[in-house]
DNA sequence: GAAGAGAGCGCC
DNA sequence: AAAGGGCGCTCTCTTC
């Protein structure tokens, strides 16, 4: 680098602060300078001059924040909510804070406000941005969402302060921790809005700040100016307020990391943070960055020919039974009492439609199989993957993917809801031209997990045998197997003996998700007490997985947290003796929550391994990527994806042998098992049901 | 009219 | 007395 001439300016500087300048040779102005104000950056040389700066300093981290508007209107979702295309974007200012640590006592901040609009800085920024020290942002997916918007790359090395006060409160605010009935009703109402308040406000900068004891100055001005970006005319000149206002959210973040990463060792969260959730912003960033294609025909023409189908399907349930709206629990018992037949319906004491009782008494009644196909219609209507206002730049639609949405380190995504999309609207999805879309699954991993997160030496050998749920039955039902069926290969027991695996199946998860006898002969359709025998017999094969189980939920309720093999944990809110909620998630976090962790952790792999291959993750889905790879790499990104879920679980657990499986057989869409006509299949049906096997036009 | 509870669908 | 972990989303119905 080279140096710059030393000014007048900055020679006056050092001798009025000595103590300060240690070394500044190279710089235009000194510490002292920089230190004293907050520096506004608009041209090439100041830009410059900062970039010096920070060369050359000795500097501990930086944090940043920026301010900005969007180009295009935002979809409104609620009175609360609307969704902008992160693509419209529109980057006004970056503000950075230097931070320089003790020499003795305290430590110095640098404060800068950089232009953005100015694309004659942007080199400079982009070289800022290679340093190899942390950036420090609040909420920083927006602040990735400039810089790409920009040209410029993403921090190296990145602290997210949201990210971690989520991390830190992890669980405390689950619902089923609001005040019961019994309470009083001043307790009530405290409560609610205690609990409304934090979820709004709890993580907030501002909230945060007050937590750490970190002052923030410009609280009662905040809104106002955050506002102010929004409608700021393209050129116009930022006044100093809306200035100071920017730095001062890099200044709180600034000050913010230290606190945090002391907080971080007290709480055993540390490495986790370093060595999964902290790069995990910057690849979820980039899943919502990139978005989904959709295919807006093949979609329009879905919506029409569902929509055809329920508006006949209501027609004919209104004029035949008198049955208005489909989805009115209320109108649904007046017809079945009407008809004598509403005890078919009663569910533990209360009268439900729900799909499993519908299902159940669909002999009983002819408008019974019209009321499921309905329901199923409209629901498919109502997802927002259909709504053409969410198809944003470049033909995508951008979910949002919130980062550790659920209190077990899961994600969540939203607007539209692409972990939950029903399989039959998948095949929307597709890839962009010359693309081609992948799909790689971690094999029953969660069992694998509680095998290894637990100790249980016997479910890990059956989980390493291939198909965990066929060894399991092999073993269990050995006395009523005929010879040969003991040691066949999982595949090809679980074509021949279905049932019985589907009962270890049940039995495990049921281990997972904390089953009691009753749920468990619900779910499989027998009595009570063979349930219950099932479930006693079942266990036995695991007595070390039974053992922990308990431990788990026992030590977990007394320390107050479940704990993840990465160290992240799930907090109860209160104390005393834990219910059988919170035993439930005592046992089932330690499983959910470490492989969400170690598919994170795979997960910013396959971010940085795809880049040379131009592949990128489209869809994180809790244990499986969807990928979209060009076509002609589609092969060697899916050999990656592999191996990195295999090596990364492995890494975690090295007990465990992993299996993936692998999907790549029709790229032209997002689909299972490469059918892809999930979609075409459905809809035939429909005709089936309203004209037998005529299916098409005619006219009902 | 807004907001919340409850039921019910979908996903892992 | 209830009885399976984690979610998003829409719809109905009630309440304020």
């Amino acid at each position: 680098m080279k140096l710059l001439p030393i000014w007048e300016e900055r020679v006056k500087d050092v001798a009025q602060e000595p103590a300060v300048n240690r070394i500044s040779y190279g710089l235009k102005k000194s510490p002292r300078y920089y230190a004293m104000r907050t520096n506004f950056i608009e041209t090439v040389d100041d830009g410059q001059a900062m970039l010096d700066f920070a060369l050359q300093r000795p500097l501990s981290h930086i944090g940043f924040d920026t301010e900005f508007g969007y180009d295009r209107p935002g979809i409104v979702i609620d009175g609360r909510n609307t969704s902008h295309d992160p693509r419209s974007i529109r980057p006004l200012l970056l503000s950075l804070v230097m931070a320089e640590p003790p020499d003795e006592g305290e430590g110095c901040l640098y404060s800068f406000v950089v232009d953005l609009r100015k694309p004659e800085l942007l080199p400079a920024m982009n070289e800022l941005f290679r340093l190899t020290l942390p950036f420090v942002g609040h909420f920083a997916k927006v602040e990735l969402f400039c810089l790409w918007r920009l040209g410029i790359g993403e921090p190296l090395l990145l602290w997210d302060t949201f990210i971690f006060e989520k991390l830190l409160h992890l669980g405390r605010h689950h619902h089923k921790y609001r005040v019961r009935n019994t309470a009083d009703e001043y307790e009530q109402i405290r409560a609610k809005e205690e609990s409304n308040e934090n979820k709004v406000y709890g993580f907030s900068l501002v909230a945060t700040c007050q937590r750490y004891g970190v002052a923030y100055r410009m609280e009662a001005e905040k809104e106002r100016l955050r506002q102010s970006f929004l409608t700021h005319p393209a050129a116009a000149r930022f006044s100093q307020e809306q200035i100071d206002y920017a730095a001062e959210d890099a200044i709180a973040a600034g000050r913010l990391y230290p606190l945090q990463v002391q907080k971080a060792v007290q709480h055993g969260l540390l490495r986790h943070c370093e060595t999964v959730e902290m790069d995990w912003v910057i690849t979820n960033a980039r899943i919502e960055w990139t978005g989904v294609r959709v295919d807006e025909r093949k979609r329009d023409e879905a919506i029409a020919r569902i929509s055809v189908h329920l508006e006949r399907v209501e027609k004919h349930l209104a004029a035949e039974y008198g049955i208005r709206n489909t989805q009115s629990h209320k109108q649904l018992a007046e017809f079945f009492q009407g008809c004598g037949l509403l005890h078919k319906f009663l569910q533990g004491g209360k009268v439900s439609f729900d799909k499993k009782v519908l299902k159940k008494n669909a002999g009983l009644h002819p408008a019974i199989a019209l009321l499921r196909s309905a329901r199923r219609a409209s629901d498919l209507l109502a997802d927002r993957l259909l709504t053409p206002e969410f198809v944003g730049a470049g033909g995508r639609v951008r979910a949002e993917h919130r980062q550790l949405g659920t209190d077990t380190g899961r994600q969540t995504s939203r607007w539209p809801n692409f972990l939950g999309l029903d399989r039959v609207l998948r095949p929307l999805v597709i890839p962009e031209d010359g693309f081609g879309i992948g799909e790689v699954d971690w094999s029953q991993v969660e069992v694998g997990v509680a095998a290894a997160m637990y100790g249980d030496d016997e479910l890990v050998r059956m989980f390493n045998s291939g198909d965990v749920y066929s060894a399991m039955a092999q073993h269990f039902f050995r006395e009523q197997l005929p010879e040969e069926d003991r040691t066949i290969a999982g595949k090809e027991f679980k074509a021949k003996h279905k049932v019985l695996r589907n009962q270890m199946k049940s039995c495990t998860l049921g281990i997972i998700y904390g089953i009691t006898p009753v749920g468990l002969a619900q779910t499989l359709g027998t009595t009570r007490a063979k349930a219950a025998a099932l479930q006693n017999r079942f266990m036995a094969m695991f007595p070390r997985l039974q053992g922990a189980l308990v431990l788990a939920s026992q030590c977990g309720a007394i320390r107050g947290y479940a704990c993840t093999i990465s160290g992240l944990k799930r907090y109860r809110a209160r104390d005393g003796e834990a219910t059988r909620w919170e035993k439930n998630w005592l046992t089932n976090h330690p499983v959910q929550g470490s492989a969400a962790v170690a598919f994170k952790a795979a997960g910013n792999r396959l971010d940085k391994l795809y880049r040379q291959h131009d592949a990128r993750i489209i869809i994180p889905l809790h244990d499986a990527f969807i990928f979209e790879a060009p076509l002609n790499a589609l092969g060697t990104v899916a050999d990656i994806t592999s191996r990195v879920m295999c090596d990364t679980l492995q890494e975690y657990f090295p007990a465990l042998r992993p299996q993936v499986e692998v999907n790549i057989t029709r790229p032209d869409c997002w689909n299972k098992d490469g059918d892809g006509e999930e979609l075409e299949r459905w809809i035939a049906t429909l005709n089936e049901l309203m004209y037998g096997h005529e299916t098409g036009s005619k006219e009902a």
